[in-house]
DNA sequence: GATTTCCGTGATACCTTCTCACTCATGGAG
DNA sequence: CTCCATGAGTGAGAAGGTATCACGGAAATC
């Protein structure tokens, strides 16, 4: 009856994996307010109301690609966790730079009122786990006193990883840095100065 | 005849500085793609498309505001500019908080297609020459080798500001680290994990 | 006072998301 | 094998968006 491989319901798996397809396509060509049902049910030969059998909304739609984004980062990680912070940094990286679209769906501008799904936290709280992995093994970063004390009080997002402040200030400071190259990198706001922003990476990375 | 403080003239820039003022409402509370002329039109009691009287498209209204926002954070660094770059980065902070809509406007997600006009690059550089200028004094940075000699044949960003390499490393390394706490702060990311992100932002800020 | 300039409107075209009634093929049950 | 219920897809249409156009009228200019 509720059989997964029934005939319907692998039509139907298919189709949906089709439907993200195109939409990946328009959203690396043209950014996340360009994904359009219309022109994704147009390019496969449907009208546009046959979409709404398979994602109740645009945003559902939506959510569930920012999902698989999250995904598809975890896994990266997940890969890249035997390799140190370098590792990691580099994997990062690379994920951001295959396609700059999905990385903006992760770390980019959020819309106001949108509030993301349990899922995606659950993942954010996997991938922070490989980054306290990584940043556990290593020298211990400059002291900080004022910062390490509030962090022992608020430091319920370890997720019951035990590391030490010091550790914990580690992950921030990685995430942030990285992110803060990376997402100035892949805006565009370096092209017109000439360097070559994988130095600009790399010295942030070797200065962690 | 073409004189500044001639009747339609006059009436013609305060109608434009209205709709600026509706449109930056309609940013601050649903970001950028929110923007709507229709409904700013019905706001100010007027229909559609009496709005394309005094702004060519959608598209140059918003490139507009993201000109204004840029000469703002320009006037705020300016303002800041005696301060150090301890006081550059809490005037940011300020101003990024203020209106986080409009920080995203500078810094946040771009459209693949959309080229700044000329307008905001010189603000931009004026808006590095400020930050080159406060981390002229204060602290070398921890030596990186291959950055410093990069950056060496790739300095023209600077505007002839003639810094040495470690002061053009500094101020790019803390438009990246401040950015990246702010940005990560601003989007959300930082919400569900309780500790204050002011003091991960003056721990990055200390550590320059 | 006559004329020109230009603001605002309504109509229109074309796009979007999304709902609804309907048709029709297909899969599963007897 | 036959029947029927499930569900995929379509066309119409509402509501709202950008943008263009011709037109009327008010206001500034001469």
């Amino acid at each position: 009856m509720e059989d997964a491989t029934s005939p319907r319901a692998r039509y139907r798996a298919q189709v949906r994996t089709e439907i993200k397809e195109h939409a990946w396509r328009q959203i690396a060509g043209a950014g996340a307010s360009a994904l359009s049902l219309n022109a994704i049910a147009k390019n496969m030969g449907m009208t546009g109301p046959a979409l709404y059998r398979y994602f109740g909304s645009r945003d559902d739609l939506l959510t569930e690609l920012v999902t698989d984004a999250y995904r598809s980062l975890a896994d990266t990680f997940r890969a890249a966790s035997g390799e140190g912070l370098t590792g990691l940094g580099h994997a990062l990286r690379g994920w951001a730079l295959a396609d700059p679209q999905r990385y903006f769906l992760v770390y980019g501008t959020p819309v106001p009122g949108y509030h993301a799904p349990d899922d995606v936290t659950a993942i954010a709280a996997e991938i922070m786990a490989v980054l306290l992995d990584a940043c556990a093994t290593g020298p211990a970063p400059a002291p900080a006193p004022d910062l390490d004390a509030h962090l022992a009080g608020h430091r319920a997002w370890d997720g019951g990883h035990g590391a030490s402040e010091p550790v914990l200030r580690r992950a921030l400071t990685a995430w942030t840095r990285l992110h803060g190259v990376l997402s100035l990198e892949l805006a565009g706001h370096f092209t017109g100065m000439g360097f070559d922003p994988v130095l600009l990476f790399d010295a942030e990375l070797s200065a962690l």
